[in-house]
DNA sequence: GTATGAATTAGCGTATGCGTAAAGAGGCTT
DNA sequence: AAGCCTCTTTACGCATACGCTAATTCATAC
């Protein structure tokens, strides 16, 4: 579980010109393959040897081994020893997985941010994420609806008050990336989850944790198994 | 995050006589400082350099810096380039941060059991866990009262079915391990937490998940707040 | 064709070397 | 005493080197 929260997903790849405060080449060896496997640009299941990447990424092999074991403990890749690294293929079981840890994690989060109450900037972000999802649904644009989702979550998750808390969800909510994407076109149209958000968005403001909760849980379990509804009906057993 | 399910936590050290299939060194060296850690064997907040730890466990420097990411990404410990590795202290806060995941999450785990039931093996090995809990609170023996205590959440946790959750909660228990064992002197007799582990077992064998998830909902958030109160009235902020 | 063993290849685990730049020491100025 | 420049030290980040051994290829036997 990684402690210090990361930053946002975007890459600067190899130099950055004015990219902060000059990485290291471990740190960029991270960024890099780890976009890299979240917008599913590794072909799943092949390997890749250290001395690959080290060539793709245009540095020695320390880094990308560093980089390798960081994202193989994050439950991303896998390492096997002279075969390589490859992008672990995700099962319907795993995301079931993914999902209950997921479900009793931000549904805590629900409470809280419910039993504190939120800054109305807080406030304004979950709604405006609400507002990007509604006008998303009426342009039948699936990414843009899914990106709405995610900033929606993220803002939610992003005010708890517990810094292990946001970040272990920010691992898992990642390894779901990949397959929420994968199957995006294959959902209904997503009009019942934008509604429970905005119930959420409603509890919130009420100040009532325990029905924040309870919304909250029950719009992630109708998710999880709508997606093993999806997944098991279209015979995609890994991903 | 990890998701291979760890060994137990027993170590082996430099070279095992006939400690399994030849681990590499770098896995030597995560499991010889994260015992070192979880046992309190490094002074909280001191630093360690890379060499230090090379000299130290026998090796050179690029096992020890596999182990040291690994770590570090655990949340165990900190790389502060130039001053080295140290243990983070864990203060008062931390430790809620971490029983907020754990309630959640075990009581999922609580809830999952006692809706699948177990078998008579792992019932048998929750029993003897409580019964182990009861022995040692007759002889007021803090530390067995402990270890059996540990066994009994480690049961529980194993009978999961879902790996992943197996692993974040065993990350976290990890993390708390060592403040829990700090303060176990200081804290009341465990009598009553050994009454609510019972109740526990007597809901997954009425296979009531409801109730299961309650009972160690409550168990756990009423150890939080003893916790917690133990750590402020005897000001130890930092662990 | 399949099976078995030897020979070869090559990927990785680890050690080591090197350049950089940060931390600290010491001395100088005010 | 406080600031600040310079010099020294040295820990680390990374590249590189190398040996071990697993994986693969090939030859031979059935």
């Amino acid at each position: 579980m990684v402690i210090a929260d990361d930053q946002a997903l975007g890459e600067s790849e190899a130099d950055s010109p004015r990219g902060g405060p000059a990485a290291t080449r471990s740190e960029q060896a991270y960024t890099a393959l780890k976009r890299r496997v979240l917008d599913n640009e590794f072909p799943v299941g092949s390997f890749f040897l250290e001395q690959e990447l080290a060539d793709l990424l245009e540095m020695s092999r320390t880094p990308i081994r560093e980089a390798l074991v960081r994202l193989a403990n994050e439950g991303f890749v896998e390492i096997r020893p002279r075969h390589g690294m490859r992008v672990l293929p995700i099962s319907a079981e795993d995301m079931r997985e993914i999902y209950t840890i997921l479900t009793a994690l931000e549904s805590e989060v629900a409470a809280e941010v419910a039993a504190r109450g939120l800054s109305p900037e807080e406030i304004a972000a979950l709604r405006e994420a609400v507002d990007d999802m509604e006008a998303a649904l009426v342009d039948d644009d699936r990414k843009a609806w899914a990106v709405a989702d995610e900033r929606f979550h993220r803002s939610l998750v992003s005010s708890s008050s517990n810094q292990r808390l946001r970040s272990v969800i920010q691992q898992f909510w990642e390894q779901a990336h990949r397959v929420r994407m994968l199957t995006l076109r294959l959902r209904p149209k997503p009009e019942q989850s934008t509604r429970e958000h905005l119930d959420l968005v409603h509890a919130i403001e009420e100040r009532d944790p325990a029905k924040a909760w309870k919304i909250h849980r029950t719009h992630r379990e109708t998710a999880a198994d709508m997606l093993a509804e999806i997944l098991s009906s279209n015979g995609l057993t890994n991903l």
